[in-house]
DNA sequence: AATAATATACGTGTTTTACGTAGTTTTACA
DNA sequence: TGTAAAACTACGTAAAACACGTATATTATT
């Protein structure tokens, strides 16, 4: 058995030390390298290339999803295991859709995450059982109903309702959006309920939430 | 110098095993027990009592400011290290008004947190820079403009005014909650309004994050 | 040139929010 | 036990937001 190189990436300093700490008593998983954000990432695999790239959802500026898209087109040989706080149906529907080859909740056992990354460097898949019931029941209710669930909702987006979708989850009434923007309030309403039918949200709350989620704001 | 005797309280497991890898290096310090919630945490307060708990602030059922105002009073022996992935004014607040005796954010580097236990078992406090800015900034906006900010905001809400919020931040529409409460929905507005002015919001936007942040709810 | 996608905006009716007022229960405590 | 404070209930009115349909000018795209 080969040594597995991984590169940790997650902005917390203590999650990497964590992480590296629990990997340390393998003495087949060696890690490679850590960062804190998806530029260092890039710059890092300009000299290192790991078997496994451990990916954090929640990065600041670029999400551990585009990250994982943009390794599943440049690096196709790496393996990636997102590892997340979040097991919405969301993250991980669309976390499967940028390739990656396991999803972990952050509140896995030290043996899961080894099991899972042998797993993932051999070849398989691994999904915890979290995630996987997550994926079924997703499943069997898009079979029972028909509705195709979560599309990739955010890329549904335009760049003006991204813009106004920013200015509502900060808190921001129609009122100020639309003087911001030098627009009519019922161009920011309009803009704001395609939102709400693109998203499939019943109401600011689930928006906010959304946001939340989909790392568009910070709590 | 003598031992450290540590109990780590953290839903994550990988949280906690990291942490007590890191820990695991110092020979001053020894993580004495690990639990993931605070009923655990009560439990083993029974038969073992360490120096310093390190409690994370999001916990399920109860949080760990609550767990720190219960620790202060009946075991002010122990000091209360926090940790959190927040760093929000209110947090801070309401977590030195528990007891802590410091406060940490999860992005911390190794050395940051054994100096922290180290300060803290000596009696000291240490609350990390992220951490303190935030309260000189607080400290600072209240000498100026003389509204003296975070109140112990969630206590001021009454039973009912709870009730309500919770459903709220569910994504209930008032006429929802009306029906569910057998009540006008006039009177959830009169709720919704004075939970607002209590808790110093803006609108719903802000509410939903309040929430989020306070572990009323789940994202 | 035709079509689709985007950004803009209005009409109408419903719902929510802001702010003030006020009656009825509960609770606290002197 | 009596009374004051707090909590819960509810309405009026005006402004803002939301749902849903419709519509026009501008920009891609093909």
């Amino acid at each position: 058995m080969s040594e597995i190189k991984i590169i940790l990436v997650d902005d917390h300093q203590i999650v990497r030390d964590g992480i590296k700490a629990l990997l340390s008593d393998s003495l087949n998983i060696k890690v490679i390298g850590e960062v804190k954000s998806a530029y260092e990432l890039f710059d890092l695999l300009k000299t290192q290339i790991p078997d496994i790239v451990l990916l954090d959802v929640s990065l600041p500026t670029m999400s551990g999803i585009e990250v994982s898209k943009i390794l599943s087109s440049d690096f196709p040989k790496i393996k990636k295991l997102m590892l997340s706080m979040y097991t919405s149906e969301d993250f991980i529907f669309n976390a499967i859709k940028s390739g990656v080859n396991g999803y972990l909740p952050k509140n896995i056992t030290r043996n899961e995450l080894l099991q899972a990354i042998n797993e993932v460097s051999e070849g398989r898949e691994y999904f915890s059982k979290t995630i996987s019931d997550t994926i079924l029941k997703s499943y069997l209710k898009s079979a029972k109903y028909g509705n195709n669930v979560s599309d990739d909702k955010l890329c549904k987006l335009t760049k003006r309702e991204n813009e106004i979708l920013l200015y509502v989850v900060e808190g921001l009434h129609n009122k100020d959006i639309a003087e911001k923007l030098y627009i009519s309030i019922r161009t920011v309403e309009t803009h704001k309920t395609n939102i709400m039918h693109k998203l499939n949200l019943n109401g600011t709350v689930d928006l906010v939430k959304f946001a939340i989620k989909n790392n568009i704001i910070e709590l």
